[in-house]
DNA sequence: GCTTGACAACTTACACTGTAAGGTTCATTT
DNA sequence: AAATGAACCTTACAGTGTAAGTTGTCAAGC
């Protein structure tokens, strides 16, 4: 017989909040790769399948955590000029990815398709049309805006700065050796200056956006 | 006694070129996820195990495929002006990652240090050293470029065009009614869209380098 | 106080993964 | 002919997500 004493916790100690708070915790803590439904149910106390209860599969779990994470975000002032806004809800948005930077590639690369996210996208888009760029403009923009902001926060939480994902690495003196250019530059490709190469991009196509709005100069096409 | 006929096959029938050609099928068909080593021991008819006598690990065969692509690239031609050959340069490793979609997205977040990687990579930013913008503006600009191209890669591969990948889903109805600029802009997110948003995208940022060279203008900061 | 029902959590089990360890087979060299 | 070593296979293990079934616990009704 079982003489041993099993300590007992309370039913209904589980809530979706708690789990997705502590899935975002495990995800930080063992990497997207390494988040499993028994590390979290170790981290939160109990079994894998209790889980379960409160969210059918890990992908339904994911979803309510980039759910949570779009859902914090706020539309900008209205009264904010057009630049302003969209610089505001472009750089929250890459606050909040880059304050999850291991739940990051997930996170950007995932298809919003719940009634928060497309209320946020909504609202996006809201920016590019008052903006007064037209439907079809607004639209591209709003895309290569968005392949911008993706693109970065994926190299900033996953990229370069975090060194080698290969198998095979070169040693420094022969990077300095063979691909001098490379070397030279890895000098601006640190944390520190994800900020500054950030705002140089975002400004370079608002400044292009507002050339397109003002009719300054349409883009060069093609060549 | 085993009276079965076992059919045995040749040995050096496998070769890293023949698994490595074979891996970005069966990623292909079955997706980076739906992806095993047993899948592609399959599709080879032999054993998984073999595999790893042509490749340590799975790490090492992802690596070789991205040492195999980008060393399928070549520099544009010195002769070409110089907003054209990065152009050229971006399109090639856009059309590269577009022709293996389901490898795309570890392809573009692959941080690369392979001596084939590191080659083109330092060649990309000779284009950008013989735009003239200096060392620092150099690499920033190379940063950010890349940032557009990985992102427009990602999205085209991976992305909205893709069906959603959230488990709960938004009716067409309910999309049209609740979030109706989503509903409008996505007439201008298909596949058949993508070349010409991301000539958008593309031609802006080169504008802007090219002025930032002609000293036509700084792109404003912060703002 | 006792019973009942529903829900929350646990247990077990299965098919799958990458790969370590060791065994077998065969072409090549001596 | 014997030996060598590369190429491949077999087995096994620890890990994964999760389906199915079981148990524990609490609240409401009697």
């Amino acid at each position: 017989m079982d003489t041993s004493i099993k300590k007992k916790r309370p039913r209904g100690r589980l809530s979706r909040e708690m789990i997705e708070a502590a899935a975002l915790k495990v995800i930080e803590s063992e990497g997207l790769a390494g988040f499993s439904m028994r590390k979290l149910a170790t981290a939160l106390g109990c079994e894998a399948m209790s889980i379960y209860h409160h969210f059918p599969s890990v992908a339904h779990l994911f979803e309510a955590l980039v759910d949570r994470l779009i859902g914090s975000l706020e539309m900008p002032d209205t009264d904010l000029p057009w630049r302003q806004r969209l610089r505001i809800a472009v750089q929250d948005f890459r606050r909040v990815a880059r304050e999850h930077p291991a739940f990051a590639s997930f996170f950007v690369t995932y298809r919003m398709n719940s009634p928060t996210c497309l209320a946020w996208l909504n609202g996006i888009l809201g920016l590019f049309e008052a903006g007064g760029f037209g439907p079809e403009l607004g639209a591209r923009l709003f895309r290569t805006t968005g392949y911008y902001l993706m693109g970065a926060i994926l190299d900033e939480t996953a990229g370069y700065a975090k060194g080698p994902s290969a198998v095979t690495t070169v040693s420094d003196e022969q990077l300095a050796q063979d691909f001098p250019k490379v070397a030279a530059a890895g000098r601006y490709f640190g944390t520190a200056e994800f900020d500054r190469t950030f705002d140089l991009g975002l400004d370079m196509l608002l400044d292009e956006m507002e050339r397109a709005r003002d009719g300054t100069s349409a883009p060069n096409t093609g060549s």
